[in-house]
DNA sequence: GTCAAATAATCAGCTAGCTGATTGTTAGGA
DNA sequence: TCCTAACAATCAGCTAGCTGATTATTTGAC
């Protein structure tokens, strides 16, 4: 495994390091694409476009998680009153509530490693570079 | 962004890179899953738990990715003689072809990096440390 | 003022992961 | 020998990405 490419390492890395979290997030009844959403939504009400972008993510992608996040109560859509076009997306308690009890999850579940901000700065151009021409 | 906990950008890097293949590998009527297993019939038939074990995948996904696989004509699927319960995948030649063209595909397209080195030794770490109770 | 272009969200439909349950085959112990 | 446990593959059904097409609303040019 160690002629793949690296590109195929960081697929692989990324799916194995989610399986960590699939099981806690499970019991809250949260998953981690929900979870990335009440984070970004920490600073307060975003549209949906907005938030699909901060996440890198399609708006119909994000339109879907929103719908579960409202399904299950941690969310509330409402029509912008200036901009009929627009949702307000916003937490409600039980969507703050579950925040604050995931907060820490994903860095206490991460695998301890040496270089460690050595690969946050590889994977922070890989995004820049990458997001270039998309985001 | 440079708040995200490790995990998450490591995540959205993946997703990133992957979709730089996508358009290349299109035009070959392959996918990233597909090119995985050409890849790893290099040096062989192999049974399909034993792809799906090296490719660090279930079972079932790799069974669905080899139903395409074979459609298109990559591979083929042989009940094993001696065991009616495996099946042995064989590249054919149209899968032989496809993975010779696409060899260089995953490392030409990854953006280039200063230190590519430490983030492939990482990437390895953490694959290491989370395969372990998994596969 | 009207009509075309841009924007926000959604619908339809695809692949790739996953879990849980099922079918067919093999191997091993009573 | 038979019957159960293990194993290989698949079926059914879920979420999360994606593309392409559609609907409703707003903006801007004429």
């Amino acid at each position: 495994m160690a002629s793949w490419p690296t590109g195929r390492l960081l697929s692989t890395a990324a799916r194995l390091v989610e399986h960590a979290w699939v099981e806690a997030l499970d019991q809250l009844g949260l998953t981690h694409a929900g979870m990335v959403v009440l984070h970004l939504l920490d600073t307060g009400p975003l549209s949906q476009t907005e938030l699909a972008h901060r996440a890198r993510v399609q708006t119909q992608t994000m339109s879907r998680t929103l719908e579960r996040l409202e399904q299950g109560g941690y969310v509330v859509r409402t029509r912008d009153e200036h901009d009929a076009r627009r949702h307000a997306v916003a937490r409600t308690d039980a969507g703050a509530l579950a925040w604050a009890r995931t907060r820490t999850l994903e860095a206490d579940l991460f695998p301890p490693l040496e270089n460690a901000d050595a690969l946050r700065a590889a994977l922070l151009s890989i995004i820049a570079a990458s997001s270039a021409r998309r985001w």
